[in-house]
DNA sequence: GTCCCCCTCTCCCTGACGGGCGAGGGGGAA
DNA sequence: TTCCCCCTCGCCCGTCAGGGAGAGGGGGAC
């Protein structure tokens, strides 16, 4: 971790590319390039020497001209001690197989922190994936070729219910009040409903409910 | 409120009323009746003495047959003392005007907790109004005619992006780390958002968020 | 009958959260 | 200039949240 890690930056979007830029200068990385499509990250890993090279490449998966899977596989033919990270909007199945396939070190959302994706660099240098939790769920799907179940499918009756408290907004008081349970029964399934879940608190249990539909319609 | 509360509960869902007949039981309500239409109401009203009367009407909007509205103004004509909430489950201006103005006290959606329920019926009984956070936005607008800003347009820049990423799931120490603060100005921030919100806390806040489109998309 | 899961509860401890207060500096508006 | 809002920070204090461990009862599976 002496020398700054040596990025380059691939996404169509040119504001994208430059808030990329403004949160990995604020960290300690060099940024060596930005290229606005497939083909020209390419032909910039080409013009280069190998000492010369990126560290690491940030890329988006969405990009018109070369599809982004090939170019992942070009760079990594190219340069080897490349790798390839991306760094996409959508989380797709497929994508996630094809890119990993095609040499990538690891596939993150753009909802990630900057302390993460800080990590998640300097991890792929050292040749260390990273890979977005529901990304790791679709490939141990793949790789035993059963259905793993979203995490909440594991919670019991009782866990679902107060989850859809916690979605609502409710302090464990509140649900305690609600379902006529004390607040150290409550206290004890917001815990286990944190720990399947995979999450670090109630804040993060209420949006994932959300977003997973675990709110009736008519509750929100 | 020594003698319970007298309901009578109007909705076209058979399930939506043994929902609501359960909570209500659960506390101290006595169910009169129930009625899955408007006419249905309004007749069962009028086949009864003065004495014998509901306290509270619990209507829904959203029913076959006579307009609720219409029910609302008849109930209200044949018997001034009981009092109609409106529990239903989209808030929509226009209905709430014409609920009020027919003679409704409040307007609740579904999404309201049993405690509240419990409390605006009560308050009902009293003549109290109760009508959701809202709703009494859209009334306000109304009355002044002048559009009442949604609370969220009145954060600061700085409210709104510490608001952005409590709707992403961050803590307080992330979003000191994330935006280079101290842990206390992230906390003078939340409290302020908490207030300007009418929220309780960061759950709420985020769920805030989150509804009302404050997290960009790519971020959830 | 036995085992195991689910539900419920209790106690304790730490750290995070949230309210209230004050305070300084910067910049725009009157 | 003066005023006010915004941004930033600090401190105190009470409450809530979350982790950990343990324990009892009920019911279904084997």
């Amino acid at each position: 971790m002496s020398e700054p890690v040596r990025v380059l930056i691939v996404d169509d979007h040119q504001i994208v590319r430059q808030g990329i830029r403004a949160v990995l200068e604020d960290e300690d990385f060099e940024i060596v390039g930005e290229a606005g499509s497939g083909d020209e990250a390419v032909a910039l890993l080409a013009g280069r020497s190998s000492a010369d090279v990126p560290d690491v490449v940030l890329m988006d998966l969405v990009m018109p001209g070369l599809p982004a899977i090939e170019a992942i596989r070009r760079i990594r033919q190219a340069s080897p001690s490349t790798q390839v990270l991306v760094l996409t909007t959508f989380l797709e199945d497929r994508q996630v197989q094809e890119a990993l396939a095609a040499g990538a070190i690891g596939f993150l959302l753009k909802d990630v922190l900057k302390s993460d994706l800080a990590r998640a660099i300097r991890g792929a240098r050292q040749g260390r994936p990273w890979l977005h939790p529901e990304a790791q769920r679709l490939l141990m799907q793949r790789v035993t070729s059963r259905p793993v179940p979203p995490p909440h499918e594991t919670l019991t009756p009782r866990e679902r219910t107060v989850l859809e408290l916690i979605g609502r907004g409710c302090s464990n008081k509140q649900i305690a009040a609600e379902l006529h349970l004390s607040e150290g029964t409550v206290k004890g399934y917001t815990s286990l409903i944190f720990d399947k879940l995979g999450v670090a608190d109630r804040t993060q249990a209420a949006l994932y409910a959300v977003r997973n539909g675990l709110v009736p319609e008519s509750e929100r």
